[in-house]
RNA sequence: GGACUCGUAGCUCAGUGGUAGAGCGCUUCGUUGACAUCGAAGAGGCCAGAGGUUCGAUACCUCUCGAGUCCACCA
């Protein structure tokens, strides 16, 4: 054996020892009990941060556990196609080329990405591989992968049918640069100083940030109890504004604060989530949303001499204008105000009145709740069950809609009457936008258009289309004929994975079989890991993710989708930091596990880490695991040295006149306390306590073994074969979290048993082998 | 404004109802039969503060102070 641990030497080649045994397959053995980590699936896109290497590492420490305990164990590992962030980065690539997605039709654009996703689809792979992680790949599955998508319709099409699906008319947060709706939690909020304007409004004075949305306003609101203006409520006003005189209704609204600015408000119900919410309780009594800003981000025609000017150049201008009018009285610089912006690009997000698709939460809200209550899941992670119970509690309905085209598209078919048809269809009115076969832009009216273009020339150049609200449209997961126009809106991401762990399991069917296992085998997969038992992830998808999941698992299958959920924290650099680009501090896990092997990487990422807490991990704390690496080799060289040397020696000779009786009293205290080791990091493991598990583990090997126990043998104190034994036994502890050089070190071990010739073919690996019993 | 978390050795973090732990860093020794990616010895902590429960609290409860994260429609 050489001197040192070159982990370079050894990781590809035990990589590819398991992957042969067919080990990561679950166990076909009778009685074997199932276990099943659904793994969260990267970014199709993106190689690996440090973040992706913390989910390898916990989920493959549980795994292997788990496999070494006996159980049938399924990883399932997957790919992401990471909707609205691939787009991005593929509409990035774009410009580089002077392009933008507005250049092709939907279909073209979708089956760009799709092939740029394919070239770079299995680099995770390879990286997840090099981290030790033994999922078993011949399951491998991608959100678009059609079976995939064929349940994710079917889901929308019963929650349709339950009645749990509506389409509405409500304000979205619209990114005006990513060009698409979020949902509420995608909306960043940022505190910033912005100028809140005081100005004349007929009679009253009052206050607001975003004057430029004046030409939006519908009414205007005062609280109830003011006695300031209770004699104009619901009398109409005379208002002088920019573009001239109108009138304007008071209404009395208890939203209004009358302590906050003069105590009135202006309603501007299509661009203040507020202002709509106030509109839909004095429906009867003021116009609806009047829409001023466009999807593109500019004043749009009601606004006049101010259409097309972007918000922020129109805001100026309004001022100006407002201030040059005598109808600004003043204005406080100072208002500290929170603003939402893109969590994706930081732009201002603006509510916009758009139709979309809601899903209803309520009753999947409550059997969730129902579900916690009875302690059918287990939160790991510092106050986490707690933040999921809050969420639950307060959850409104979910916009599923997106107007992005890398995802699954909506099931939801408008219908056009052809041309020629006499009967007049409300569906006419749909806006479309398509390139024509002279690839042009061609925008407006499906029924307009159709006296110029055939549908079919519409639908295979389309890019996109908005119908009004009151649209007739009908979901189906299949065309309903040729007549029909497709949403050409996407589902948000997170619906679809939100049903991941029973999709994955139904999806494996059909696909090749791993090496142990028929085709067949695979067929009741569902049967055989629903409900999974492990849901391991980041603490900061809770929410997106994790909820969900359980949200849809129980729609769909009645049951939860998994019995325990193990938050781990982020990973910060050794200074605490968070890790940015910007900072410079970023650890990629392969640079690090090419110095360093990634046994070191993956014990310092999780020795003394806690569930749902942060953990720093600097270059010092990694080399330290290297140095383990290198202290488990050593000393299973010693051990093998020892007994090469004894095999020489005559039986019957005692060293040093310490008889046989005395080393088996020490043997013995040996032993049991190995057992106590054992039976300490079991506990550990079956209580989720990892971090600990890896310390305790680390320390018993280090500290008490080699140094008490190595020590001790040197002076005849504990027998070879103790020791021996022991090493076995810590190989097989320290496994889950160190996997490469524990199997290389029982190699090494198998190749200097005489008995292992007959197993060449078939060498008895650590991977496969049995926990050690806790009264070894 | 609400929720959650944290405050333990110089730094980064574990931990436990009953003499305080690890890694890194530091000091002094040490190349005799695994390992200098090592070993031995050591310095360094009123476990944020104040109350309470307890025979006993760093740990459980309450409050205070300090740090952080997430959420939030006051124009």
């Amino acid at each position: 054996m050489e001197k040192r641990y070159t982990h370079s030497d050894h990781e590809e080649r035990i990589y590819a020892l398991w992957e042969q045994s067919g080990a990561f397959a679950p166990s076909q053995k009778k009685g074997a009990k199932p276990y099943c980590i659904i793994m969260p699936p990267p970014n199709a896109n993106d190689p690996l941060h440090i973040g992706h290497a913390m989910f390898v590492t916990v989920e493959d420490i549980l795994i292997r556990y788990q496999r070494m305990r006996g159980r049938a164990c399924l990883w399932l590992p997957g790919a992401d196609h990471a909707g609205i962030e691939t787009q991005f980065v593929f509409e990035k690539k774009l410009k580089k080329q002077g392009k933008s997605r507005m250049d092709y039709d939907r279909e073209s654009l979708f089956r760009m990405i799709w092939d740029y996703v394919q070239e770079n689809k299995g680099v995770a792979t390879e990286q997840m591989k090099k981290l030790g992680a033994s999922a078993d790949w011949s399951r491998f599955t991608f959100t678009l992968d059609e079976n995939v998508v064929r349940m994710v319709l079917d889901t929308f099409f019963q929650l349709h049918r339950d009645g749990l699906v509506y389409r509405d008319l409500r304000l979205v947060n619209f990114c005006t640069h990513c060009g698409t709706a979020f949902s509420d939690l995608e909306v960043k909020h940022v505190e910033q100083i912005t100028p809140l304007y005081y100005m004349k409004y007929g009679p009253f004075t009052l206050a607001t940030v975003r004057p430029e949305t004046k030409f939006g306003d519908t009414a205007v609101a005062v609280n109830p109890k003011d006695p300031r203006y209770k004699q104009w409520i619901g009398k109409e006003v005379e208002v002088k504004g920019l573009l001239g005189q109108f009138r304007m209704r008071v209404i009395a609204d208890d939203y209004v604060d009358p302590e906050f600015g003069t105590g009135v408000v202006k309603i501007t119900p299509a661009h203040d989530p507020n202002d709509f919410e106030v509109w839909l309780r004095h429906r009867d009594e003021i116009p609806g949303p009047k829409q001023v800003i466009g999807f593109d981000g500019k004043l749009s025609t009601p606004a006049g001499k101010y259409a097309g000017l972007p918000v922020k150049k129109g805001r100026e201008i309004v001022v100006r204008d407002l201030q040059a009018q005598g109808l600004l009285t003043k204005v406080d610089e100072q208002y500290r105000h929170i603003l939402g912006v893109c969590y994706r690009c930081r732009t201002p997000i603006e509510p916009l009145p758009l139709p979309q698709f809601f899903i209803k939460v309520e009753p999947l809200v409550q059997k969730t709740l129902q579900s916690l209550q009875q302690k059918q899941v287990t939160v790991f992670g510092a106050g986490y069950g707690k933040t999921l119970k809050h969420w639950l509690e307060n959850l409104k309905d979910w916009n599923v809609s997106r107007q992005i085209v890398w995802g699954i598209r909506m099931p939801v078919w408008y219908k056009i009457q052809s041309q020629k048809s006499k009967v007049k269809s409300q569906n006419n009115n749909i806006f479309v936008s398509f390139l024509n076969r002279k690839k042009n832009l061609v925008t407006g009216e499906v029924g307009t258009l159709l006296n110029d273009y055939t549908l079919t020339e519409i639908k295979g150049g389309l890019q996109s289309l908005r119908a009004p609200v009151d649209a007739d449209y009908i979901v189906s997961p299949t065309p309903p004929g040729d007549h029909y126009l497709q949403e050409t809106d996407t589902f948000d991401t997170w619906f679809s994975s939100a049903q991941w762990p029973a999709v994955t399991l139904q999806a494996s069917r059909g696909k090749t079989a791993g090496k142990t296992e028929s085709t067949r085998e695979k067929q009741d997969d569902f049967q055989r890991f629903y409900p999974t038992d492990v849901m391991e992830t980041a603490y900061d998808i809770l929410i997106f993710w994790v909820m969900r999941m359980l949200m849809m698992g129980l729609y769909r299958t009645g049951s939860v989708p998994f019995r325990t959920v193990y938050l781990h924290g982020l990973i910060r650099d050794e200074q605490g930091r968070k890790m940015s680009k910007s900072l410079g501090n970023i650890i990629n896990p392969l640079d690090v596990t090419s110095i360093y092997g990634a046994d070191a990487l993956r014990m310092a990422l999780v020795i003394r880490s806690t569930a749902g807490q942060d953990k720093s991990v600097g270059e010092g704390d990694v080399r330290a695991m290297r140095n383990l690496t290198n202290k488990i080799w050593n000393a299973a060289r010693f051990i093998l040295m020892k007994r090469e040397s004894t095999k020489h020696e005559a039986r019957s000779t005692k060293p040093n006149g310490t008889s046989h009786s005395q080393i088996s009293k020490a043997d013995d205290r040996f032993f049991q306390q190995l057992s106590k080791v054992v039976d300490t990091v079991t506990n550990q493991l079956d209580h989720f306590r990892i971090g600990l598990a890896a310390e305790t583990v680390y320390n018993e090997f280090w500290h008490w073994f080699c140094d008490e126990c190595i020590e001790r043998n040197k002076k005849q104190e504990i027998s070879n074969n103790a020791l021996l034994q022991g090493l076995i036994v810590f190989l097989k502890l320290m496994h889950p979290f160190v996997p490469f050089i524990t199997e290389a070190a029982y190699q090494q071990l198998q190749e200097a048993n005489p008995k292992k010739k007959r197993k060449e073919l078939h060498p008895d690996l650590l991977i496969s082998s049995p926990w050690p019993d806790r009264s070894a």
